[in-house]
DNA sequence: CTGTTAGCGCCTTCAT
DNA sequence: ATGAAGGCGCTAACAG
C-alpha cells in the first residue's frame, strides 16, 4: 500500500495521498505492528538483559545504564532473572531466542560455556557483563575484580591488619574467584600468605554476609579485618557485628567490593572499591548496538573499566593486642 | 508441516514421524519463532512495566514481584523508566502497542488521563500501579495513601509533636496528593491545622529531600518533626540534618512513606510507613494476566493493599524548649 | 506516483 | 496420519 510509504517516508507519494493516509491514521489511531515488521527483517529492536538479581543495587544501577543507551537508540530492553541458577538462565535464553531478541546482555550464573553456545548457535549476539567466561572469545564488559580486590586488601594490610577474612560470594562465580585472587595476592606480596587465613563462600546477600561472619567470630583466632564480597555481604557482615557487640572500626574493621547507591544511605560509613556501575551498562550496551548494526571494532572486545578506592570510616588501624 | 503438530502436541502424529522431526529440531537446533506465532494468535506472551525509574528500590521490589509472577505464567516483562515525564511515558506505550505487548502494567507519571485513553483505545489492557488516576476507571493496586500518611502523623502527634512539616514528592503526584491529604486530616482531627505547617513539594529523590529540608531549616520556626514523602527523600532529609548538626531523633524527629530493603542498610533507624512493594508487583501482574486470559471479576478492580507502621529510632518525644 | 505480487514463519482448515 | 492452501501485517521489488 501506499501507506506503509507514508509511514516510513520512503519512495515517492503525492502530497493529497500523504494527507489522506495521515488523516485516516489519526482517525483510526491506526499503529503499526512491529510484529510483523520484526517479522519480514528479522529484527526487532528489542535487547534482553540477564541478570542474577534486579534487586541487587549494582544490577539495577547497570539495568538503567542499559536502558538509557538502549532507548536513545529506539531499542526496547527485557529484564530476567535467573537468581544465579544456570537452568533459569538457559530456559530465559530460550525464550528470548524464540521472541526474536536482537541481542542479550548476560551476567552468568555460573562460569559454564553451555548459555554461550546455544547463543551462538543460534546467531544471537551477546556481551557478557559483570562477569568473566573461561574458554569462550565473547564480548565482555567488566571491572578488574582481581586489581581491585588486590588494592582493597593492600590497603588493610598498610593500616597494620596481619589478620584478614575473606567473605566471598559463590564459588563458582568469576568475580568471587578473582577477588578470592586478589586477596590472595596482596597477601602473598606482604609475606602473609600462611594458609591460615579464612577464606568463606556464600551466597551474595546479606544472608550469606551474616552467616560468614557468625562463622568467622565463632573461629578461635579473630582476624583484625574482614573483606566482603559484595555491598550486600557487607551489610550482613556489619549487622552480624552489631548483634556481638563488635565496633567498627573500633574493634574490627569491614571493606567491601561495591557501593551502596549514595540515594539510599544517609551516612556513607564503608570503606569500598566502587565499581562504574551505570557506565558497565551502558558501555555493554553500546557496544552490543554496535555488533547488531555491523559497526564497532573486528574483534573481541574485553572492555574492563577502573574501579576505584574509596576511603570512609569502616576501616581503620587494627585494635592492639589486649 | 507434522512439525507444527510435533511441537504442539496437537493433532495426531505417527511415532515414526514424531522421532524424525525430534531428531531434526535436535540437529538443527531449530527454535520456533514467536514472532510468527504472535503474529498469527495476536499474544506476544509479554507485559510490560512502566515505572518511574527502576533504582528507586521501591519499583525495584515492585518490579522483582511482577517478574516472578509473570515468569510463572510463561510471560516475559519489558522494563520502561519514564522518569516522571508524561511524554516519555506517552512515547514508551506507542513502542508497546507497536510490539504487540498483551498487557502493560502502569505507574503513571501524573494524573492525567491520557496514557490510558491510548491504552484504551488500543485494546491494551492495563492495571495502574502504586497510584491514582482520576477520572477513569482502571484496574489499581496501590496502598492507601492518605490513610497510611494519617497514621504515621498521628503516631507523631501522639508523641507530642505539634508542628510538623510535610516534605513531598510532585504536586502532580497522586501519592504526594494523597500523602499530603492524609497528614492534613491528622493535623485537623488533632486541632492543629492552623495553615502555618509548612508542606513543600518536590522530587521524590534524595535531593529533593535534601532541597526541601534545608528550605525548612532555614524558616525562623522550626517544626520539631518532619514527615518525608518517601524514601529517597528521608536519606536526602537526613543526611540535610546531619550537616546542620541536629540530632535524630534528639533535636528533631522524622518519619518516611516506604522503607528500605533490610539487605542494603545495616541499621534499620527510620520509623516508616512501609507498603508491601513485592506483593503489590504480584497482585497487579496476577490481576492483569487474570484480565488477559478473560478470567477475574467482571468490574474493575481497586485492590488496596495493607500499609504498616514501623517504629524504629527516627521519632521520639518532641524536644522541650529550651 | 501508486498498486500488485510475493514471502517472512506460524497455524487452522480442509482435503487427501 | 499427513499435506496443501491461505492469511496474520508488513514491505521490497516490480509493474503499470
Amino acid at each position: 500500500m501506499t501507506v506503509s510509504r507514508v509511514i516510513n517516508n520512503s519512495g515517492h507519494t503525492s502530497r493529497e495521498a500523504r494527507e489522506r493516509v495521515e488523516a485516516a491514521i489519526a482517525k483510526l489511531g491506526y499503529v503499526p505492528n512491529a510484529l510483523a515488521r520484526g517479522l519480514r527483517f528479522k529484527q526487532t529492536q528489542t535487547i534482553a538483559l540477564v541478570v542474577t538479581d534486579i534487586t541487587n543495587p549494582f544490577f539495577t544501577t547497570v539495568a538503567r545504564g542499559v536502558e538509557d543507551a538502549a532507548s536513545e537508540q529506539s531499542f526496547s530492553v527485557m529484564f530476567c532473572n535467573t537468581d544465579e541458577s544456570q537452568g533459569e538462565e538457559l530456559e530465559y535464553l530460550n525464550v528470548l531466542v524464540q521472541k526474536q531478541t536482537d541481542g542479550v546482555l548476560l551476567v552468568p550464573a555460573s562460569d559454564s560455556v553451555e548459555s554461550l553456545t546455544f547463543l551462538k548457535s543460534q546467531a544471537t549476539p551477546v556481551v557478557v557483563v559483570d562477569r568473566r567466561v573461561s574458554g569462550f572469545q565473547v564480548d565482555t564488559v567488566r571491572c578488574d575484580s582481581e586489581q581491585g580486590a588486590y588494592l582493597l586488601v593492600r590497603y588493610l594490610i598498610e593500616l597494620g591488619h596481619r589478620r584478614i577474612a575473606a567473605l566471598m560470594g559463590p564459588r563458582a562465580v568469576s568475580t568471587a574467584i578473582d577477588r578470592s585472587a586478589g586477596y590472595q595476592r596482596a597477601l602473598a606480596e606482604a609475606g602473609l600468605d600462611d594458609g591460615q587465613h579464612p577464606v568463606l563462600h556464600d551466597s551474595y546477600s546479606q544472608k550469606g554476609g551474616y552467616r560468614m561472619a557468625r562463622e568467622v567470630l565463632s573461629s578461635s583466632q579473630l582476624p583484625t579485618a574482614l573483606f566482603a564480597g559484595n555491598n550486600l555481604i557487607a551489610v550482613g557482615v556489619l549487622r552480624a557485628l552489631r548483634e556481638v557487640g563488635l565496633r567498627v572500626p573500633e574493634d574490627i574493621s569491614v571493606v567491601a567490593f561495591d557501593d551502596i547507591p549514595e540515594s539510599l544511605v544517609m551516612d556513607q560509613f564503608l570503606t569500598v572499591m566502587t565499581q562504574p556501575a551505570y557506565e558497565i551498562g551502558r558501555r555493554a550496551t553500546e557496544l552490543l548496538l554496535d555488533r547488531l548494526c555491523g559497526e564497532g571494532p573486528a574483534d573481541v572486545q574485553e572492555i574492563v573499566l577502573p574501579t576505584e578506592l574509596v576511603v570512609r570510616k569502616s576501616a581503620g588501624p587494627p585494635r592492639p593486642l589486649a
